[in-house]
Order: structure tokens, then sequence, then C-alpha cells
DNA sequence: CGAATTTGACCCGCGC
DNA sequence: GCGCGGGTCAAATTCG
């Protein structure tokens, strides 16, 4: 019969239970234990046959282990069997033997072999989850696409009707801008607040455009030649849209008056044309090391331009989106003065039209960010959240100098900083930072950190915004505001917190989604999915 | 040959 | 009013 050899006396033991003390009683006396001495052995027996000394023994017991809480357990000393039967944390046993330790490792290597298998298990589920997560993304992003081509088929009937009755006034317009509120918004709008009019800037430029030709519109003359008549203008918008407000973003209220008569008449107010252009002015900028001429984001770009930009001598090239006719989206690019290995990438404006899922990426954090940096300027004054102070509090955390807002002339702007310079000034970032930690791993995307972040913060701007899509006689809640705000302060600081960022990204869009009334999937999702997938390991 | 890029000219706002 | 700098245009050029 095995009986546990456990040395629980022994004449040093014995003495030292003379000693114990209150203090020893919680002390682990691992080491005076001595598992293969055959006289300690052989006393521990004797000990655990006298019954004088096994209460004694039991103390001993419960000091070296104090999961041993069964006193006929110890009494029986069976404890190595118990261990191997029940795989439990209270298993650890502080004494054995050979043959325990042999039959503990073979069940360390049981329980390896189990989280192993359990591993296994995850990662199929895992596997399966993206699988439909794609799906489901594929699903929403043809789906989005029937419904944007529906929609501007709607869109051009109602204009057609529109010159038909345009004497009828506000009624029409009204209709039209409903139509257009239901354009899904994702890729078009900087924020809440730019709503139909935006819309009605946007779709209405490309629909002149349609309407006029076929060709693309920046190949066309614009039907509103400048005032001094010197040159004819080619842009694809009319001044008060966003050509005019990234080039020269003061321009927008000078030309606002006149140019309101170009809207239809479906009464577009001032205010609304300022907001908007307010928000037009938003700009993103990143700043990412790359060797190559322009970090890939997903976008088909033309460039258009090219200057030498005073105190860089470095030239700055402005591109196009040219997804797209009409699209208002353009960028600069130039390269860091100080350190020509950064290339500083500054996106204005938001797509008018449904992007690639790599595409999404940056665009989403372009909006997400110039939203939050906008909404956040405007939305100061009613004693909401700022969305800017959450931004900064999500991502300045983890460096100072990571991103940047400068709410400063001539227009706000933030900046996300993914250079991570090995003779940067904060030798720190490398380590601290979680993001960098995440954009120093190989074969980083300099485009895929903003996307990350982008995500988290993007997707509750769809939630608010699709929150309004679907009520729209409702005004947004204040409740959702700060809904979002929260969701949008947890996700990040769990990114920024986290060192495994896949984890907390998964962590974040979790409490994003649980923090969610509703549910609206969006191309995000698969772009966070595959982002992290593609940059994992 | 069409698309993309280059590049000089032009426009505009701003500061002096 | 003038110059400067940023941004854009579009003809010319290059590229695939």
């Amino acid at each position: 019969m095995f009986r546990f050899p456990v040395s629980l006396g022994g004449s040093r033991d014995e003495a030292r239970h003379d000693q114990i003390t209150p203090l020893d009683e919680h002390r682990v006396v691992v080491g005076e234990v001595d598992f293969f001495s055959e006289k300690r052995d052989r006393v521990s027996r004797e000990n655990i046959n006298d019954d004088e000394d096994d209460e004694a023994n039991k103390m001993h017991v419960k000091m070296e282990n104090s999961r041993v809480e069964d006193n006929d357990r110890s009494r029986d000393v069976n404890i190595g069997l118990n261990l191997l039967t029940a795989i439990t944390g209270s298993d650890e046993s502080t004494v054995d033997d050979g043959l325990s330790m042999d039959m503990e490792d073979k069940r360390a290597k049981f329980e390896n072999a189990q989280l192993q298998e359990e591993l296994k298990k995850m990662k199929i589920e895992n596997q399966r989850l993206r699988e439909m997560l794609s799906q489901a993304t594929n699903n929403f992003n043809s789906l989005q696409m029937q419904l944007v081509t529906v929609m501007r088929q709607q869109e051009q009937r109602n204009s057609s009707q529109d010159h038909l009755l345009a004497t009828e006034g506000n009624a029409v317009g009204k209709k039209r801008q409903e139509v257009q509120a239901m354009v899904p918004r994702q890729f078009m709008d900087l924020g809440p607040s730019s709503g139909a009019a935006e819309h009605d800037a946007e779709v209405s430029s490309e629909e002149r455009t349609m309407v006029r030709s076929g060709s693309p519109p920046s190949l066309l003359e614009s039907s509103n030649p400048r005032e001094s008549g010197k040159r004819l203008l080619g842009r694809e918008e009319s001044p008060e849209s966003q050509s005019d407000a990234w080039g020269n973003p003061n321009k927008v209220p000078k030309h606002n008056p006149p140019n309101n008569s170009n809207n239809n008449g479906n009464g577009k107010g001032i205010d609304q044309s300022a907001a908007e252009a307010t928000m037009r002015k938003a700009r993103v900028s990143v700043r990412a090391r790359s060797e190559a001429t322009m970090i890939t984001d997903g976008c088909q770009w033309r460039k258009y331009g090219q200057k030498m930009a005073k105190g860089n001598p470095c030239p700055r090239a402005y591109y196009r989106c040219t997804m797209a006719g009409g699209c208002p989206v353009r960028k600069q690019v130039q390269r860091c003065a100080e350190d020509r290995s950064i290339l500083i990438t500054t996106y204005e404006g938001n797509h008018n039209h449904p992007l690639p899922p790599a595409a999404v990426a940056m665009a989403s954090t372009t909006t997400a960010a110039a939203s939050m940096l906008l909404s956040g300027s405007m939305s100061s004054q009613d004693g909401l959240m700022n969305p800017t102070n959450l931004l900064a509090r999500a991502i300045l955390p983890c460096s100072s100098s990571m991103a940047t807002i400068s709410a400063s002339a001539p227009f706000p702007t933030i900046t996300l900083d993914l250079t991570n310079s090995p003779n940067g000034n904060n030798p720190n970032m490398s380590t601290n930072n979680p993001l960098l930690q995440f954009a120093q791993r190989p074969g980083f995307n300099p485009a895929v950190l903003p996307q990350v972040v982008g995500q988290a913060l993007y997707y509750n701007q769809q939630q608010s915004k699709f929150s309004g899509l679907q009520l729209p006689a409702q005004p947004m809640q204040i409740a959702t505001t700060s809904s979002m705000a929260e969701s949008v302060s947890a996700a990040s600081a769990a990114i920024a917190s986290d060192p495994n960022f896949a984890a907390a990204l998964a962590a974040a869009i979790t409490s994003i989604i649980n923090g969610s009334s509703h549910q609206n999937n969006n191309n995000n999702n698969n772009n966070v999915a595959t982002s992290n997938g593609d940059n994992r390991q």
C-alpha cells in the first residue's frame, strides 16, 4: 500500500515543532522537506504512524501546503493520489518523491496536451469566425454598392423632376435631402453635423457631372467660371465645395453668399455651409517612415501638382482620389525636412464612393479623426464630452508625440506620428508604446496602424451615424453620444494600454459592440480582423 | 494611344 | 499695393 512518504517530522522537524510561532504558521517551509532522504522518509513514516505526532503532522502539512484542508486526507497522507486524480490548482504540492514527480510530470504533460488541444480548437473557431466575418463583410459591401447605385438612380430621377418642379420649393428639396440622407454615409461626411448638407453638395456635384457628360468631371469645364473671367476652372466642385476648402479654406465664407444660389434652391443655409466648410478644413496628417514616394492606403490617386514648400527642400506633391469622379478627397505627400525617411501624408475630405476594404482603412482613420476633431471643437460648448480630448486622451497617453492635435489656424489638424526614430527624441517610445511596438513589427505597413486605430474610432462613428440613419426623425441622443465617447475612450485605452495589440483590439471591438444597442456591420470589422491577422506574428 | 505625371502659370489669401 | 507662399490647373511630356 502506497503511503505518501512525506517527511512531516524528523528530528529537525520535531525540533522545529516547538519553535512554531504564529508567524511561522503563515510561512511556507518548503526547505524542511527532504524528499530523498531514506532516513527522513523512514522517520516520517514513523511520524505518520505515530498518533501523538499526527496532529503536529497535520499542522505541518498545513504549513507546507495550506491548501490541504481536509484532516482526514492529511491523516491518510494520500495526497499524492489525490494529486494525480484531481487536476486542479490545489494539486500543487510541495512534497513529493520520485514516483510522484514522475506522475507529476505526466500530469503536466497531460495538462499541456489538453491546453494545446483547447488552443487548437480555439484557433479553428477563430478561423471559422473570421470566415463568417469575411462573408458577412462581403455581403455588406455588395449590398452597400447596390444601395448606392439605387440611391443614385433615384437621385437622378428626382433631379430631373426637380427641374420640372423647381418652383414648388422646399418640399421637393426636403424630399431630396431625405433621400440623400439615406445614402450610406460611411465614406462621405466628416461627422454627424455635416449631415445632408454635405451630401447635397457632393451628390449634387456628381449629379451635375453625370447630367452634363459621362466624362470624368475633372476634365470638364466647370459651370461656374470664375468671376474674373480670366480663365475657366476645370474643378469638379463648385467653389463652395471641397476643392476650395482644401486649397483655400478661408475662401469659403467669402463665396458662400453668391453660391447659395447654386444649391438648386433647396434652402441650404449659410450656417450649414459654414459648418460644412469648417468640417472640410480638418486634416489628418500621418507621419510614417517609408522609403516609397507614397504610403499605400488602398486608394487610387492621381498627382495633380507639385510644389516646393518653404522651409523644406523636398517638394510637396498633391494627389486627388480617382476612384470615382468628383471624389473630393485629396492628400499631400511630403518628406520631413528633418528626417527625409519620414513621409508626411495629409488627408482631407471624405470619399463619396464605396472603397475597397484596403482603402477603408485609411479613410476610416482620417474620417474618424477629422470627425472627432471637428465635432470636438463644435460640441465643446454644449457640455458634452469633447471627442477631441477623448482622442487625445486615448492616444496621447502612449506618447505625447504619438498624436498631436492642432486646432490652430489655418485648419485643425490631427497628426498621427507612426515614426519611431532610432535617433528620436523619446527613446522610451519603442518600449512603452504598444502602438509603436506594433508598428515595429517586421513587414508592418505604415498605413495599417492608423487603420487599426481608426477602426475602433470609426466604428463608433458609424454606430452613431447609422443610428441617425435609421431614425432620421430623431436627433442624436446624448446618451448615444456619451456611449460613443465612452466606447471610444474604452477602445482606445484598451489599445493603448495593452501590449498585446491584437488582444487589446479585440477587447476594444468587443466593448464597442457590447456598448451599442444596435448593431451595424461594416467592412471595418473585416479590416480589423484582416489587419490584425496580417500583422500578427 | 490612353492614362498618368510633370511643370510652369495662375489664383488666392495673408502679412507687411 | 505688393510680394510671398500655398494650392490648383492644364498643356506638355512620359509611361505602359
